[in-house]
RNA sequence: GCCCCUAUGGUCUAGUGGUUAUGACGCCGCCCUUUCACGGCGGAGAUCCCGGGUUCGAGCCCCGGUGGGGGUACCA
């Protein structure tokens, strides 16, 4: 096999639109699409819709939308997997014609009976008849080594193995028979996909086998896990890339995080634009275990991205994520406070639509009398300001605590719940700053 | 049951026969400080899953267990 067979690379991604595309998938195709970008390869989508039953056009959508927010753009496709039924069928006549596939009508019973005659790990061998699903023909000796670049090599003993059923008795293609078929003819290089794939490469390679083509190399992702070490799932919060979004994410905070679950190279950085992610990138280093996403450092990168973007662009994404508009200067008292898009309406909304009325706790801690009394003082101070800046109004309270002999807090934690409703808020002088004169003293009032 | 993969602090990882076992998240403390954060500094936390081997020497190599995961569909 000629070195020219592999380069440049041909990478594909190839969900199946049976739900929302989660995170592993996400995780997959990142992987392929930084080898493709990273080698001036191609990259290819393609719809894995061979199962009808489960397969609607509202999770192809869906599916789209979630890798365009990722901005995980694709060269060819999206393609589906069904449009090619007829080569599918003409591929099959040949492996028909060859003897490398049969027909034959034996049910799931029947394999368990052969094996119960057989001995457990006997794979299942039928035998031919006029009509009925297809099986492809598995050889009793020998073995198929998988070349894999993560785990290095797998044999499967051909002994073990059932002969798969790669097309419906109606004709249709099964996973393991399309899926070969359309790596072969896309030319794809390089298949990177989940574990839970391991097992059937043995089956796809055998069908190259059959076709006479060279198969392409092979590399397959730990899965991902929950916190409890448990298959990712909702029940974990965020499980696919649309709850990712909801929660307020950025696609570059993602796609450095996911990148890093389950693969690292040899230097400590772990902020990684994904320019330089392309460039590192190598899917031989990817970690062969499966690694559990943990959503706290997930939202600490977040922070990390939010606090680097500049003030009008991340003022654009709040004011995209709320559907508010004038938020620049509340975002810009707020930015250091917060980890995701999320974070700030909980944060600043009061300063648009008035101080909360839930947290009694602080009310009731912050708005005694003495609280009162001192809420008076700095509505004295205020008040008589000549002129509304941020140093006025810093210079005025910091009187107000001199004048009281009081702690800064006892005089600034009332202001605050006054103005907020809450304990927490931005920067006091700042908030009152962004609030302006009038609803400022209107709100120390009332709550005085 | 059978086939296959896998195992470094709570989590993600570096490590490729000789290190006080790397960095990050999280956690704790200190500094900053009007709250919460951000930032800075420091700290705790790992019998490198267990048991055998190979070797002068093993987290790294081999074998066997155990735990975890995947597959075992006319699903993908």
């Amino acid at each position: 096999m000629s070195i020219d067979r592999f380069y440049p690379m041909r990478v594909r991604f190839a969900p199946s639109p049976t739900g929302a595309l989660h995170i592993g998938g996400a995780r997959a195709a990142l992987y392929n699409w930084l080898m493709a970008r990273g080698s001036a390869g191609t990259m290819v989508l393609r719809i894995e819709d061979t199962d009808r039953e489960r397969s609607t056009e509202e999770n192809v959508e869906q599916i789209l939308d979630a890798l365009r927010w990722l901005q995980i753009d694709w060269d060819e496709g999206p393609i589906s997997q069904v449009s090619r039924s007829e080569r599918h069928g003409e591929v099959l006549q040949q492996l028909l014609d060859a003897g490398h596939a049969y027909r034959t009508n034996a049910t799931g019973e029947d394999v368990k009976a052969y094996k119960a005659q057989h001995g457990q790990d006997r794979g299942f061998r039928g035998t031919a008849e006029a009509d009925g699903a297809v099986r492809l023909r598995v050889p009793d000796d020998g073995a198929t080594v998988v070349h894999d670049l993560v785990r290095g090599d797998t044999t499967f003993q051909h002994v073990h193995l059932d002969d798969p059923v790669i097309a419906r008795a109606d004709g249709t293609a099964l996973y393991n028979f399309a899926v070969a078929v359309d790596d072969a003819d896309a030319r794809i290089t390089h298949v990177v996909r989940g574990e839970d794939h391991l097992s059937n490469t043995p089956k796809q390679l055998l069908v190259y086998q059959a076709m006479g083509v060279t198969p392409p190399l092979f590399a397959h992702l730990p899965l991902l896990h929950g916190p409890d070490g448990k298959k990712l799932s909702k029940r974990h919060g965020a499980a696919s890339v649309q709850e990712l979004r909801d929660a307020g994410y950025l696609p570059a905070a993602v796609r450095n995080y996911i990148a890093l679950l389950g693969w690292g190279d040899t230097d400590d950085e772990t902020l990684i634009s994904t320019d330089e992610l392309s460039r590192r990138f190598d899917v031989s280093r990817v970690s062969k275990n499966p690694a559990q996403f943990d959503e706290k450092k997930l939202r600490w990168m977040n922070g990390r991205y939010l606090r680097e973007l500049e003030l009008d662009e991340l003022t654009a994404e709040l004011e995209a994520f709320t559907g508010r508009a004038g938020l620049r200067e509340a975002v810009a008292i707020s930015r250091e406070k917060i980890q995701t898009l999320a974070d700030f309406w909980p944060l600043a909304g009061f300063i648009f639509d008035g101080p909360s009325t839930e947290d009694e706790k602080a009310q009731a801690k912050w708005l005694t009398d003495e609280g009162r009394a001192s809420l008076q003082a700095s509505h004295e101070a205020l008040s008589a300001l000549p002129e509304w800046t941020l140093e006025a109004i810093e210079e005025a309270l910091q009187g107000v605590v001199a004048g009281r002999e009081a702690k800064p807090k006892d005089v600034f934690q009332p202001i605050r719940v006054a103005l907020a409703g809450t304990a927490v808020s931005p920067g006091i002088f700042e908030t009152l700053h962004v609030l302006g004169r009038d609803a400022s003293l209107e709100r120390i009032a009332a709550a005085t």
